[in-house]
DNA sequence: TTTATATTTAACCGTTTGGTTAAATTAAAT
DNA sequence: ATTTAATTTAACCAAACGGTTAAATATAAA
């Protein structure tokens, strides 16, 4: 048995809506509909769309920075973490594929909104960091800035979820050969940084 | 001098707005103001919002595939042709930063319009499969799915700039240092992926 | 039970927006 | 010069949408 508070209902079906159609897409009505209520108590709760907006956004870009606290706390070898990393992020977003555009759509078309958001992404990088350095400085790893690493493995991982449609359109792959896509890539993506890491002949 | 059609210039605006607006947030008004005239010209032309979309938006699709018959068709060593492409996209596509986003943002919303497309990157992924094949044969390149491999270098060079505004806003970056970043990435994009191909101890 | 709060119903308002229309004006074609 | 097509002006319409309001009803708190 559920014991969901309204303002909650609100929040989900906002969030959900939001996320589907974004700030100018989305409508009041059908979100009222989600909630199972009606548009005149929906704006009891919250008075204008822009309140609910920003009731939902903070949420929903904290569901875009994975939980990783526990893999890289861990002493697994950086392959390892990378490996857990990129196979728990494409699982988590697929779930809601929709989230990461919605971001990037929002913070294009509003970069103001970014002014709240702090601190994202900050604990995977201080630890991507520190564990390249250590092993730079033991001669295991060749030198890479960190902040480029790390965008290599978000791009691999996410572009592919972002442009899903296109990619099953171009390919002609159904939904379940582009879930077997994603699966090959939670080796494929750990293995290429890795190579690229330890590769010792810098050009 | 220019010798601009009314037409061309209202599918130029409409492209323009569309592509940084999107369907939904696109008006008409802005689209005739961009061209230069008023409303009741531009539904003279165009009886209707979505006919003046179907216009651009093959067009805009066009622009999305980077122009790589020269490139692919001579005799380069891969890694160069792979450099070469990189950095010609990445300057193409900042030109038109929005490009990317709003075709995504339109096929995700409406997968429809895909079917109009034909042989979208289907060049590309040919001689990228050939070539390849060869060098595997060859036991020089070790094997490897050719989709992975497009996609690969297409999400490390389009997702950044793609991701921008969130990129700029995390790491604190200012236009100069942005295009700094993108500017090493020409070089670091393709050394991964040529890494990848010739790294010979597979796991 | 009484009181306060939550929720529904249903009508309404103002604005925005895509689209239309008719008449006037300008430019081009014949 | 006359006809045809292109362009402007300006008013208008209908639908969609965010938001409001007032009254009725249900639910929970006191």
């Amino acid at each position: 048995m559920k014991e969901d508070t309204t303002e909650e209902k609100i929040l989900a079906a906002a969030k959900h809506v939001f996320i589907k159609k974004g700030m100018y897409g989305a409508r009041m009505q059908e979100i009222a509909d989600t909630a199972g209520i009606n548009k005149a108590l929906l704006h009891y709760y919250f008075r204008s769309k822009n309140k609910l907006f920003d009731a939902i956004f903070q949420k929903a870009f904290q569901e875009l920075a994975p939980k990783t606290s526990g893999i890289f706390k861990g002493s697994l070898p950086l392959e390892e973490k990378i490996r857990l990393f990129v196979a728990n992020y494409i699982d988590t977003i697929s779930l809601n594929p929709f989230l990461p555009l919605f971001i990037i759509n929002e913070i294009s078309q509003n970069p103001d909104r970014l002014k709240n958001i702090s601190g994202f992404m900050g604990g995977i990088l201080e630890m991507l960091s520190k564990e390249i350095a250590i092993k730079v400085k033991a001669g295991e790893y060749q030198e890479i800035d960190p902040v480029h690493l790390l965008i290599n493995i978000i791009s691999m991982t996410l572009f592919p979820i972002l442009a899903k449609p296109i990619i099953q359109g171009v390919f002609h792959y159904s939904d379940e050969k582009f879930n077997e896509f994603l699966e090959e890539r939670k080796q494929l993506i750990p293995y290429l940084i890795m190579n690229q890491l330890k590769k010792q002949d810098v050009p």
